[in-house]
DNA sequence: TGCTCTTATGATAGCGATAACATGGAGTGT
DNA sequence: ACACTCCATGTTATCGCTATCATAAGAGCA
């Protein structure tokens, strides 16, 4: 519990608007207008106000001047993790989106629950956001319930949800992993393995493992070979330790795609320390196109799906929804990606 | 500019305390009080609230509650980047220890840049956040004015500053620098290489260089080989290309030390590349304990520094001192860190 | 019976800003 | 000189909630 925090004992409570108003010798509303420069205010008042603001170390109030504008400045982001650089890409996107328009980000994320993701959502509607960015189509009844019911502006990204509840910015993972994989039988391989989670926590991970044993089914290829290693998301580590279990089972293994670069970079590393050649002995591809993938030696094999522009893109569309008068039409905008063939395939 | 959004023709403005009241038959009051179960409220008329509250799917404004409480909830929290894991894991210990006590994080980050901070904790302090953790002790003299006529409770982390604003958590990067130095010298290494960026934006990075030229002056070693590469964060491919021309200059060096691990993979994996063999023809070791350093073949000499352990220390002084009753008295609170040798030195 | 103490609830008055309307000069065209 | 803009400013009434004080019913006790 909070104690009472209130003004001890002594403590000058935060000047306030009147106060600059007194001091500049004009009224509070003028102080507010002056400090949003987009009304009228002479040119001597505002220099007036201004050097009372300075002299009092005055610092405007948001949350007082939002309860009277009814507009709070704030944008809700919900990331399943900030320590994927592919998420965090996809943050920094709609961050720099947000610049300069006034709106604020709060940022938040699930560790890949829906459980969480609904505790957030529910956190962050109490501060009024004026929209919202969720990754994924999947969450808890009570937390499309909230969603509907809070009248904003919402943008599913990352995925293309069944049903989406409003804006969609995203791409189908599950076709992009189907296109690595038909990017690579083109190349001749035949024998495909997997590197994935195993609970179907994180739904796009699901998806690109479907896409992946879709796609081999489509060119009558065996699909057999897929390793479920720990729960998501995969680390380097499990990477490395599913591969060694994969080609225990499966030693005549040509290719192995992987949930994410993270675990490609981990089954790479654990490869070569094996003394197997990539590509010759065993080829690797990711999923993500991290930083890691374009510098490993060898450089690795996989996709890029364009996380910051998801993050940019989805921003974009939200700050159209909330500035635009009426109701922006339901919208899925499908983003890109290319496979990129590097060393490791 | 933001449109008036205000209430559409025929929008329904979202429900109110005073709305869940009249359908409880109750005051409004006494909503609150159901609302914070911290107060008396029979267990007949909580009932009865919670089922109005979830048939008219009301949501607590918390901007208007702060406005009267004078508390809002809000913890600020500024990095320098949240593409940059070490900082990332700092994040996630603040938000940990963050859970559960009912406050909630505004993040944001700096790209390194001071007057970026300037800018981030302008707005931030508008939000009222009830304390503030920053990353490192350099700020413009605006910042500080800023922070201290706020009169509510700072960390400054990662960094051991000077002239701290309050409280302090954190490490002295040159000792740590100067302490993985002095470990590799031990082992016989005497020609030491650095590859570090350019400019002195980023404090923590200028005092690991410092950090690393005064060990060998202490040990009367030659500190010439450093390398500056672009302005700073170094990415893994100017680590890469950073070690290209530090032994094209000086190819005898023995060892290099990085800013951070991800400028030491670049550099490590440019070496594999080239067929150098690591660490017999050349020691490459990092700073930080980023993940790849773990798994990368050959795994990496590196410094751990607690970057998880820092964020949430950090946050739970920052809880002490917004419920703790008076005045915290200014502390530093030292994190350690410790050198983690593996096969690349 | 009267007194205090605990529990439960309500009425009222703000918190610090802004929306909306009102007011009063200065410039402008006829 | 008269209406008529444009500009600059002030007044008043909220926004949705909670602090604070007031009230009242029952329990416990002498």
């Amino acid at each position: 519990m909070i104690k009472s925090a209130g003004s001890k004992p002594g403590e000058i409570p935060a000047p306030t608007m009147a106060d600059v108003a007194r001091k500049a010798g004009v009224s509070a509303m003028t102080v507010s207008r002056a400090l949003r420069q987009n009304s009228y205010v002479s040119e001597e008042a505002r220099e007036r106000i201004m050097a009372a603001v300075n002299d009092l170390g005055y610092v405007l109030d948001q949350a007082a001047g939002s309860l009277s504008s009814r507009k709070t400045g704030f944008v809700a982001a919900i990331i399943p993790s900030i320590n994927n650089s592919n998420f965090s890409d996809t943050a920094r996107g709609i961050t720099d989106a947000l610049e300069n328009t006034g709106l604020q980000l709060l940022l938040g994320y699930t560790d890949y629950s829906v459980e969480r993701e609904e505790k957030l959502i529910e956190s962050m509607l109490r501060r009024r956001p004026e929209g919202i960015i969720l990754t994924g189509g999947a969450h808890t009844a009570r937390a499309r319930r909230m969603l509907e019911k809070a009248a904003i502006p919402v943008v599913e990204t990352w995925d293309i949800p069944t049903n989406p509840v409003d804006q969609v910015v995203g791409f189908s993972n599950g076709e992009a992993m189907a296109l690595l994989v038909r990017t690579l039988a083109a190349k001749g391989y035949t024998r495909f393995g997997y590197i994935g989670g195993t609970t179907s926590r994180d739904t796009r991970g699901s998806q690109r493992r479907a896409g992946f044993v879709r796609a081999l089914e489509e060119l009558g290829l065996p699909t057999g070979r897929v390793i479920s290693f720990g729960v998501p998301p995969i680390s380097m580590e499990q990477g490395a330790q599913a591969i060694v279990s994969l080609l225990d089972r499966w030693p005549d293994t040509q290719v192995v795609l992987c949930v994410s670069d993270l675990s490609a970079f981990g089954a790479l590393m654990e490869c070569r320390r094996r003394g197997l050649r990539v590509p010759e002995d065993i080829a690797i591809a990711g999923f993500g196109d991290y930083e890691i993938s374009a510098c490993s030696h060898p450089r690795m094999t996989t996709i890029n799906v364009g996380c910051y522009d998801i993050g940019q893109l989805a921003a974009t569309k939200l700050i159209e929804a909330i500035q635009g008068e009426g109701g922006t039409a339901e919208e899925i905008t499908l983003t890109g990606y290319r496979v990129i063939e590097r060393e490791s395939t």
